[in-house]
RNA sequence: GGGCAAUUAGCUCAGUUGGUUAGAGCGCCUCGUUUACACCGAGGAAGUCGGAGGUUCGAGUCCUCCAUUGCCCACCA
C-alpha cells in the first residue's frame, strides 16, 4: 500500500455509517453474542448500564450527545476489558410532554384540539408521532457510534413495560402505598391535568400584596396576593406567642357575604409556622387553594374545615365556581381578583397595597400558571410505614437509606446533599394525570365497587379509570422492567440487575434517579444501580443555555456530519467533569477534528511504511525504551482514570502523549532509527486506548492498515502491561485487597464463609443487598461443592461447624470462591499484591527520608513529626501484612 | 431566606489525600513547506491562581470573612 492511495485527511463521512453497520451486524454489542463468539469469558463480572430513554418528543440535542458519548466510552472500555457488558437502549413515551407536543402540532396544522378526536383516534395520532420520533432518535443514537444492544431495546409504553407497570401499581395498591385521596393538587388549566410538584417551573413576577380585613368588626388584618381565593378562606393563623392576637385565638367569626361573595366562617388558630414579622403577622388560610394552607388544615383538622368535595371556589376550567357566590360564579380568576379588591376598597376594608416580587409555579409542559385545587387523585404515600425485611420503614426512608448507607454513590458527591434535602421535603407523589397518552390506571369501577388488577375484572359493567400515570412511574421501573421484571427468574434480570452505573443529567436527579431508587428499593429490595454519574448541561460557546429563542442550538447531527462523530464526542468529553456544565464551541470541535486527523496521518505514516510486520517489537535504543515506558505509564494512567470515571483527564493525558511524545518526537526518531516493529506496536496500543473515546477513526485505521490481524478493534483486548500493574492500583482493587486481608483476619472460630465473602465484595464496592442478590448461594454446602469442582481445594469437611480446617485452607477457600465468581484472578492478584507491597515499601522509604531531613525534623512541629513517625510505623506494619499475605498466596 | 458551585494566561478550561519552576486547547509573535499530517512542525510572549486575613517549614489546594457570577430548594400569607 502506498500513502498516495490514501486520502491525506480522515473523512468521517466515508466511514461512520459503514462501520456502525458492520459493528451491529457482528452482534458484539450483545454480551450473549460476545460469550458465544469467545470474545468475553462468561465467568467475568458484568457491567450493565441502561440508556436513559430519550423522550419520543422529537430530536436529540447536544445534552443527549454528551450522555451518549460518556456512556459509550465507558461501555466500550468495559467491553474491551473483557467484562460482560450490556448497554440497554430504549425510549420514553414521556406522557404529557409528547401529548402537549402533538396537541400543539394538531392545533398549528389542523386547528384541532384533542377533543375533536375520540380517545382512540387521538392515541393513534400520538403513536404515529411517537414512532417517527423513535426512528429519528434511533438513527441519531447510531450516528454517534453508541454501542447499545439493540436486540434488547425497550419502550416505556410497550407490552412488557406495561405489564411491569400494572404489576407494580397493583402491588403498591395492595400494600396500601398507592391510595386515592382528596387533597390539593397542582392543576394546569390549559392542559386540563394535574402535574407533580417537581414538574413545576417557577417564574418570577410582580404581584400586588393587598392588606385587608374580612369585615369591619374582624379584629385582624391579613395580606394576600390572591384576593380571589379568599372567598374560600376558613381560618386565620397567627403565631402562638404573638401578643397582639393572643386574645382572639380559638374564636370563630362569621362574615356575611365577604366582598359581595359567600358567607365565611373564620376561625382564629395559632400555629408555629406563622412568621409574626411578615405582613400583619397573620395569615388567611385557604385550605382548598394552597398547599401550605392545606398543611395548616391537616394540623388543625379538629378546628377548621377543608372545602368538601367539589366545593372549591376555583374550578378546573380556571373560573370561579358557584361556591364563590353568585356575584363571582363564572368569572375568570383575574376578573374575580379585581372585583374582590374593588369591593373591599368600596367597603373601606382595603388597608394597604404594595408591589412585591413573587414566584409562581407554572406547568413545565403547558406553560400556564398552575392553580392549586382540591381534587380526588391517585397518590403514592411516601410516609406510610410498612414492613420490609422485618422492620418498619417508609418509602422516604428507603430512598434516603439507599444513598446514606453508601449502597449508591453519587458522582459528584455534593449532589447527595441535594438529594437528601429533596427527600426531606417530599410530599405524597400525585401519580394520576388527566391526559390520554400513557399507562392507564389499572383500576376499574362498578358503582361503589372498585377493582385493582393487572388485567380487567371479569363480569359486565366495569369501567376503567380514565386517568393515566405520571410518566415517571414507568421510567422509575426502567432498570428492571427492561431486564424482564416482573419475571424475577428472567435471565437478564438475574444477571444484570442491579446495574453498575446510571449516567444522566443532574437536572433529572429528582424526577428520575430518585424515582428509580424508590421503585427498585421497594420492589426488588435493592438499589437500581451502584453508582450515579451526573453530567452537566451542554451550553453554547458563551455559556448560555441552548434554546430555540436564542437560536444557539448546536445540532449534534450537523456537527458529526461536518467534523465527524469522534470530534463531537471528544469535544463533549474533554474538559468536562461530572456535575459541571460543559461549553461546546466550534473551535473546540475543530480542535478535536484536527486530532482525529492527526491519528489518521500517523496511521498513514506507520501503516504504509515498509516493515516486516511479524517482527517482534524489541526496544533497541534509549528512545525506544523511553517511549515504551511512557506508553505503559500512560496506559496505566488512562485505565485508572477510566475506572474512576475521570474521562476528561484520561483524554488529556492520552492526547499529550499521542501528539507530543509519540507523533512529534518518537516518529521523528523513528525516521532515523527505523524500529518499525516497535513503532507499529506502540501505535497499536495507542489506538486501543483511544478506541472508547473515538471509536470510528480508530476502527477505520484498524480496518485500513491492519496493524494486527483481528477483525474489529472494538473487541480488542484492553492494553494492560504486566510491568505497570502497580500503577493500575486503582482504588477499587486496593480496597479489594484490603478487604480480603480483613476478611481473612475475621474468619473466626466458627466457620461461616458468608460474612467473609460479603466483606470482600463490599470492599469491592458492592452493597450488601447486591451481594445477597448476585450471589444467592447462602449455604456453605453449595459453595464448597462448587469450589471442589474446580479443584482448588482438596480436603474440606463440608459439615464442619467448627474450624477443622486451617486458616490457610479458609484463605484458599475464599480466594477460590472469588476466583470462581470471576471477581479475582489469583495469579494477577498476587502480582498486584506484590506491586502494592513494593509501593508501600517505597512510601515507607519516603517517609523515612522525610524524617531524616533536618528541614523537616527540626523545623516542623513535634506533633507533625510524631504523626509522621506513627504513619511510618503504620506503613511498615501494612507492608508486613502485605508481605505475609503474598507469602500465603505462594 | 436555606443550600450548592464557580472565580487559574486574551478566550475556554484542567490541576483528586498541601510539596520543587502552576498546565492544555484556541488565539497571539518568530521561524520552517526535502513525501504522515498546514486539520502541520520548531520556538516564544503571556498568569501577584477573585480580594483580605489565617493555619503551615511549605497553600491554586485547608480554614474564616468579603466580592462577583451561576444553579438548586423553600417561602412568598
Amino acid at each position: 500500500m502506498n500513502e498516495t492511495d490514501i486520502p491525506k485527511a480522515y473523512t468521517p463521512k466515508e466511514w461512520e455509517d459503514d462501520l456502525y453497520r458492520r459493528w451491529t451486524e457482528s452482534g458484539f454489542f450483545d454480551p450473549d453474542r460476545c460469550i458465544e463468539a469467545g470474545v468475553t469469558d462468561a465467568t467475568k463480572p458484568t457491567f450493565s448500564i441502561v440508556l436513559p430513554p430519550p423522550n419520543v418528543t422529537g430530536v436529540l440535542h447536544a445534552g443527549h450527545a454528551a450522555m451518549l458519548a460518556i456512556e459509550d466510552t465507558i461501555v466500550r472500555y468495559h467491553r474491551m476489558r473483557g467484562d460482560r457488558t450490556l448497554w440497554l437502549p430504549g425510549t420514553d413515551h414521556a406522557a404529557v410532554a409528547t401529548q402537549s407536543k402533538v396537541e400543539d402540532i394538531l392545533w398549528q396544522e389542523e386547528k384541532k384540539t384533542r377533543y375533536d378526536f375520540s380517545r382512540e383516534e387521538f392515541l393513534a395520532r400520538l403513536e404515529t408521532f411517537a414512532r417517527e420520533s423513535h426512528d429519528r432518535i434511533k438513527h441519531q443514537i447510531e450516528k454517534l457510534g453508541s454501542s447499545v444492544d439493540w436486540s434488547r431495546e425497550a419502550y416505556t409504553l410497550d407490552e412488557k413495560r406495561s405489564l411491569a407497570v400494572r404489576t407494580a401499581f397493583k402491588r403498591m395498591y395492595d400494600d396500601g402505598l398507592i391510595y386515592r385521596g382528596y387533597r390539593t393538587v397542582n392543576w394546569s388549566v390549559k392542559g386540563q391535568s394535574t402535574c407533580s410538584d417537581d414538574e413545576l417551573v417557577y417564574i418570577d413576577r410582580k404581584a400586588t400584596l393587598s392588606t385587608f380585613r374580612y369585615s369591619e368588626d374582624f379584629p385582624i388584618a391579613i395580606a394576600t396576593t390572591r384576593p380571589e381565593t379568599k372567598l374560600g378562606d376558613t381560618a386565620v393563623a397567627v403565631h402562638p406567642d404573638d401578643e397582639r392576637y393572643r386574645e382572639f385565638v380559638g374564636k370563630t367569626y362569621e362574615i356575611g357575604s365577604f366582598a359581595g361573595g359567600p358567607n365565611l366562617s373564620i376561625r382564629i388558630i395559632a400555629d408555629e409556622m406563622v412568621d409574626p414579622a411578615f405582613g400583619t403577622g397573620a395569615v388567611g388560610i385557604t385550605p382548598a387553594h394552597s398547599h401550605t394552607d392545606y398543611d395548616f388544615y391537616l394540623r388543625h383538622k379538629a378546628e377548621i374545615a377543608f372545602a368538601p368535595a367539589d366545593e372549591a371556589v376555583i374550578g378546573t376550567d380556571g373560573a370561579m365556581t358557584r361556591w364563590a357566590g353568585d356575584a363571582y360564579a363564572g368569572l375568570s380568576v383575574a376578573d374575580a381578583r379585581a372585583k374582590v379588591i374593588a369591593s373591599l376598597r368600596a367597603a373601606g376594608l382595603l388597608e394597604h397595597e404594595e408591589e412585591v416580587d413573587q414566584s409562581v409555579g407554572t406547568s413545565d409542559r403547558f406553560k400556564d400558571v398552575v392553580e392549586v385545587l382540591p381534587m380526588k387523585q391517585w397518590f403514592i404515600d411516601v410516609n406510610k410505614e410498612f414492613e420490609k425485611n422485618g422492620r418498619q420503614v417508609s418509602l422516604k426512608e428507603l430512598m434516603r437509606e439507599a444513598v446514606s448507607s453508601g449502597d449508591i454513590a453519587i458522582l459528584p458527591d455534593r449532589f447527595a446533599k441535594t438529594y437528601f434535602h429533596w427527600i426531606d421535603n417530599l410530599r405524597d407523589w400525585c401519580i394520576s394525570r388527566q391526559i390520554w397518552f400513557g399507562h392507564r390506571i389499572p383500576v376499574w369501577y362498578r358503582g361503589e365497587e372498585i377493582f385493582c388488577g393487572i388485567d380487567a375484572p371479569q363480569g359486565d359493567g366495569w369501567e376503567q379509570d380514565q386517568d393515566t400515570l405520571d410518566t415517571w412511574f414507568s421510567s422509575g421501573l426502567w432498570t428492571f422492567s427492561t431486564l424482564g421484571w416482573p419475571d424475577t427468574e428472567a435471565n437478564d434480570f438475574k444477571t444484570y440487575h442491579p446495574t453498575n452505573l446510571l449516567e444522566t443529567g443532574y437536572d433529572i436527579l429528582f424526577f428520575w434517579v430518585a424515582r428509580m431508587i424508590l421503585m427498585s428499593e421497594y420492589f426488588i429490595g435493592m438499589p437500581p444501580f451502584e453508582k450515579v454519574y451526573l453530567h452537566g448541561l451542554v451550553r453554547d460557546a458563551e455559556g448560555r443555555k441552548m434554546s430555540k429563542s436564542l437560536g444557539n442550538i448546536i445540532d449534534p447531527l450537523d456537527v458529526s456530519e461536518v467534523h465527524g462523530a469522534d470530534a463531537l464526542r471528544m469535544a463533549l468529553i474533554s474538559g468536562s467533569t461530572p456535575g459541571n456544565d460543559v461549553k461546546l464551541s466550534d473551535e473546540k470541535i475543530v480542535a478535536m477534528r484536527n486530532f482525529t486527523n492527526k491519528l489518521w496521518n500517523l496511521a498513514r505514516y506507520i501503516g504504509t511504511m515498509s516493515a516486516e510486520t511479524d517482527a517482534a517489537p524489541e526496544p533497541r535504543s534509549d528512545a525506544d525504551r523511553y517511549i515504551m515506558r511512557k506508553l505503559e505509564e500512560v496506559a496505566a494512567s488512562v485505565t485508572r482514570h477510566l475506572d474512576r470515571y475521570e474521562l476528561s483527564l484520561a483524554t488529556e493525558e492520552l492526547r499529550d502523549f499521542t501528539w507530543g511524545d509519540f507523533a512529534d518526537w518518537y516518529v521523528e526518531v523513528h525516521k532515523i532509527e527505523k524500529n518499525d516493529a516497535l513503532l507499529r506496536h506502540a501505535f497499536d496500543v495507542i489506538l486501543k486506548l483511544w478506541h472508547p473515546f473515538m471509536p470510528f477513526v480508530t476502527e477505520a485505521i484498524h480496518q485500513t492498515f491492519h496493524l494486527d490481524k483481528s477483525e474489529f478493534l472494538m473487541i480488542a483486548k484492553w492494553p494492560v502491561f504486566e510491568s505497570t500493574h502497580k500503577m493500575i492500583a486503582d482504588a477499587n482493587r486496593f480496597e479489594l485487597v484490603k478487604g480480603l486481608i480483613t476478611a481473612i483476619r475475621n474468619i473466626r472460630a466458627t466457620y461461616h464463609i458468608d460474612p467473609a465473602i460479603k466483606m470482600v465484595l463490599s470492599a469491592r464496592g458492592a452493597s450488601e443487598r447486591t451481594i445477597r442478590h448476585k450471589n444467592t448461594i447462602h449455604d456453605n454446602e453449595e459453595i464448597i461443592k462448587r469450589i471442589a469442582r474446580i479443584g482448588e481445594i482438596r480436603s474440606i469437611d463440608s459439615s464442619a461447624d467448627t474450624p477443622k480446617n486451617s486458616l490457610l485452607i479458609q484463605v484458599g477457600l475464599l480466594q477460590a470462591f472469588l476466583h470462581l465468581e470471576g471477581v479475582i484472578d489469583i495469579a494477577k492478584e498476587k502480582a498486584r499484591l506484590e506491586a502494592d507491597l513494593a509501593q508501600t515499601e517505597k512510601y515507607a522509604a519516603s517517609l523515612e527520608s522525610k524524617l531524616g531531613n533536618p528541614a523537616f525534623a527540626d523545623r516542623a512541629p513535634k506533633e507533625i513529626v510524631e504523626s509522621t513517625k506513627t504513619l511510618l510505623e503504620e506503613t511498615r506494619a501494612k507492608a508486613g501484612e502485605l508481605r505475609e499475605h503474598v507469602a500465603s498466596l505462594s
